[in-house]
DNA sequence: ATGAAAGCGCTAACAT
DNA sequence: ATGTTAGCGCTTTCAT
């Protein structure tokens, strides 16, 4: 690797012009020299090191990702969109870690961040309190938290990006509802988000304006202790033989899954005790995951605009010096009508 | 952000006595000129700069990581267990980045490695030729190549870790086999790779071994123009709408795919075409997706032994200059069995 | 046992 | 228009 001292050489010019070339201050010198000096950037190979360009100047070209898990279908989609805006918008790599619902690994996520130099970091946590992202926002990063919302009256110094989570949950619901389903339930797992929160909120809401004779229930499936890739789906799928247990009278023949992965371990679990989709029960989900085009039935499921939240966030966290909102909603990108849903029995 | 000099000065010693004391050079001091260093780091809440510490030493703790797309369930259940194990074995963090099949995404994702001082990568690329690579590690990177084998009697200064895509592919086919299906067909995409060519030379000798009446025919589904999240899988399903035409007589019964996107999509445009998986046409994977087993029916697929071949090509990143084999193929780690396989109809 | 000082590759005043 | 130079925060000889 050459550096910029061998540039000046070759150029026969001062370090500072070949700084000031690389840093587009050209009206300074003749375009003669500065022609001198690209060419001996191109003849040398020269590429500068961001390292010792950081070093001066405090900042390095470097976005960081904090994901709950890789494996999580949801989460690499928002992955590739955070990378792909970053890099093409603003030239900015991913610096990219898991946490595995552990705080340890969460805080040392960022202590990591810091001794890298990185301070501008989009943070998807399912953990319940925003210590960690507060602390880190305190020691001067920029952060962008991902589903969820700012706690009122309280000015965190994070910004906030997240799907409307109440009016996917309605918009689900109310596809149900209009296939005549009365009998509801809301499939969720152990642990109260925000996000969940509004979910569980927008499903009520569709069930209490459709009227007095819809009942509706909310659907707790278990905990989620080691925050592997299918477990999701596999309290979905639980959940289901417990659903699948009860009388069918009494069983609810709408079901809002949290998420589309939870929808599809419904499904299996639905299937592996015999009943069927939507035959029996139907099944909406939420995110809009491409696999839910693959599953048998299709999925019908509440997209959610992943490529726009996806940019209103890299801009917030590499523009954080602009003046932006610190909090923006994305309403849900519509309903993908697939085969899941159907009327119910009677 | 406190620097080592705020730690010298407020423990009252010098720069490079905190330097020794961060080192592990602690036999040079007194031990209570040690613990005076370490409480006024304690103090001060300093951490070392990998930035500038980077500078002197030549040396970061990260890895670069190449993927064609992030938004493919393997390529990110790779990546998942590569943080993983980069993080709590080594130390390191992971700076990703998605080609997208396109050969200059890829070749400036190497100029900004070397621009940020990551001198050692995992590429899993889809591209053709290994041109980029082999000039990365000419430029004193430490490259590790997953899925691709080095080219015979060429040292390329590239390290290879792949599954055995020939085994994997046999395994499939003979589990078709063994289920009386002896027209088979080999589903992949258009472009021919080392580990595609490996995957249908399995595919043929497992077609071979079985006898004279067996038909084994290779299907390329057409090309992947953009190398998209579902476009595998949409492959797939364009495949299946084509066998689904021809006349039962002639349709292959069993199939294998390229992989477990493909499956899935195999099997939802084979649905889409009425006809039924197992009953008229079985399906196998490769890969072992936990995506896999949501599937209607479930998906019989080869598991390919993910977290072993990501530590291997940790390893042999991080400790590039430990002697260690060039090359490591993995055996699979078994078929799995569910229900996508049944007894050819006659 | 401890400290002084020379860089690592670059940027940005501040000269000239 | 171009050059000199002082750092950025750290490591590492080499002195003391």
């Amino acid at each position: 690797m050459s550096t910029i001292q061998d540039v000046a050489r070759h150029a026969e010019v001062s370090v500072s012009t070949v700084s000031n070339a690389l840093n587009g201050r050209v009206d300074r010198m003749r375009p003669e020299t500065l022609a001198r000096v690209e060419a001996a950037i191109r003849a040398l190979g020269f590429r500068p090191s961001t390292l010792a360009r950081q070093l001066k100047t405090g900042h390095t070209p470097l976005l960081g990702l904090l994901v709950p898990s890789l494996a999580n279908p949801m989460y690499s989609f928002i992955a590739r969109e955070v990378e792909a805006c970053a890099q093409e918008r603003f030239d900015y790599r991913l610096l990219i870690g898991s946490t595995y619902r552990d705080p340890a690994k969460e805080a040392a996520f960022f202590e990591d961040l810091l001794t890298h130099g990185v301070r501008r970091v989009i943070v998807i946590s399912s953990l319940a309190d925003e210590g960690h992202v507060e602390s880190a926002a305190r020691r001067g990063m920029a952060l962008v938290s991902y589903d969820r919302r700012a706690t009122p009256g309280q000015a965190s110094g994070v910004a906030h990006v997240a799907p409307d989570n109440f009016a996917a949950a309605q918009l689900a619901t109310r596809h149900l509802i209009e296939h005549g389903h009365r009998r509801l339930a809301f499939v969720t797992v152990a642990g109260m988000t925000m996000s969940r929160r509004d979910k569980i909120a927008g499903f009520q809401a569709a069930a209490a304006e459709a009227g007095g004779d819809v009942r509706a229930q909310v659907l707790d499936g278990g905990t989620l202790d080691e925050y592997g890739d299918s477990v999701i789906a596999e309290v979905g799928r639980a959940s289901a033989l417990r659903l699948a247990a009860l009388p069918a009278a009494q069983r609810p023949t709408g079901l809002v899954a949290l998420n589309d992965l939870m929808a599809l371990g419904l499904m299996a679990g639905l299937r592996e005790a015999g009943l069927q989709v939507p035959a029996d029960v139907s099944v909406v989900g939420i995110d809009g995951l491409f696999l839910a085009a693959l599953s048998n039935p299709g999925l019908t499921t509440v997209r959610l605009p992943v490529r726009e939240m996806a940019q209103a966030m890299v801009e917030r966290a590499v523009q954080a010096e602009a003046e932006m909102p610190d909090d923006r909603v994305f309403a849900p990108a519509g309903l993908v009508v697939r085969e899941s849903v159907g009327a119910p029995r009677r």
